[in-house]
DNA sequence: GTGTCTCTGTGAAGCAGTTCACAGACGGAA
DNA sequence: TTCCGTCTGTGAACTGCTTCACAGAGACAC
């Protein structure tokens, strides 16, 4: 099975104190960037509403999509734990609120509270994990396969019914890590084969068991 | 330019402390298992004397190499603060020795030590920099610039000169994630431009500003 | 309604890298 | 020396995805 977000993506009793006693909150429009790769940056950054993407840019403009942030999810911990330029881009897919968090504030907090660092290092743990697997897919898998892992994912985060994900088809393609074009046609195969049906900005998904098929879970 | 590997590899005094505290020592002959992806494991490796490598498998026998640790350096720490299936193999190159430290031997001590919690969150960081470094490269870079770059990572380890390279091509293109044929017609042309010299074996780099530039470092 | 803009679908050509096939080169063992 | 196994070089066919090109289909503004 593919992870359980809340467990790599969500913040534990013990550093939600820590944001509560340090945090600084921000709030921003839809489609904001809050960093930029190779920008500057300590902070780490707690959703408390709304939704964050995070991806990966190339200088001839291509991007990659690695993850969406929402309520409770917590980001920006390479830059915070070993303070330097940043490696991923985060912007607002909807108008946000966040609590920032820096190295000081960090450091003020974690050096006199052990277990609030191991707590920290575990998290750093499940990050790393879950990076790797998404090296794993990039490298190894083609891209039908990609995408419906990438499907499946997105989808499970929607908490409601997951069924549906609002989503262009140029957005997607970002995620899987291709152009639109191909992805537009590995849907059609699927949409006619009533895996799932789409339509201008959504797709639905009918056939969950066959999309994990594709995906390569084996079970 | 690309980074320094023991900043990113080796441990810190405390962390060297650490491991003289409550490690133990293992002895492997060469091209040896340590551990295999998908194993049960939650500790940690520093190698003492040897190589070890890091490699990413895939159920049709392809694999993706992605480091080699030399003395110093550490290795193993995904499982260490997160227990569960190891994420990467590793096998030694040569006869190695290890000290290995568990996942209770780290909350022992790091559980009444902050500042050691601290060094490893630091670690953590510069290793998840290094990894998203790397799926940069694999998502966006062609095959010739992917090769150049692992080329001058793969020498600046060597120590003497950082000029000949000990390897086959069937190895380096798992480190390249590509085919042999690839690699091998890659250096055929740059052994014609004179850029490097092939020869059993072992390649020998001949212009490494020229090798620079087609890795994309552009300075 | 009409116009415009973005999103979607699809076909044709191109290309980077794989797969397959084989030949020659080197090194070690007998 | 000869033989054998592994490493290297290279050509031909194939494939998965990109690039380019264009057409139709919602959605929104007026």
């Amino acid at each position: 099975m593919f992870p359980s977000h809340d467990d790599i993506k969500s913040a534990s009793e013990r550093i939600l104190e820590l944001f509560s006693a340090a945090a600084r909150e921000v709030t921003l429009d839809a489609h904001k960037v809050l960093f930029e790769e190779n920008d500057l940056g300590d902070s780490l950054f707690i959703v408390l509403d709304g939704s964050v993407e995070i991806s990966l840019l190339w200088h001839d403009g291509r991007r990659l999509s690695v993850d969406v942030m929402r309520a409770g999810h917590i980001f920006g911990e390479i830059a915070l734990f070993d303070p330097g330029v940043r490696t991923a881009t985060a912007r607002t897919l909807e108008p946000s609120r966040l609590a920032q968090l820096t190295h000081d504030d960090l450091l003020r907090e974690a050096s006199h509270n052990p277990s609030l660092a191991l707590e920290l290092l575990m998290m750093m743990g499940k990050r790393m994990r879950w990076m790797n697997q998404q090296l794993h897919e990039y490298v190894f898998m083609p891209l039908p396969a990609r995408l419906a892992r990438k499907l499946l994912y997105l989808m499970a985060e929607d908490r409601d019914g997951a069924r549906k994900l609002t989503l262009s088809q140029t957005d997607l393609a970002d995620f899987a890590g291709a152009t639109r074009e191909a992805v537009s046609k590995i849907l059609s195969t699927w949409s006619r084969q009533g895996i799932l049906k789409t339509s201008r900005g959504s797709i639905e998904l009918l056939d969950r068991s066959t999309l994990f098929e594709i995906a390569g879970y084996d079970d």
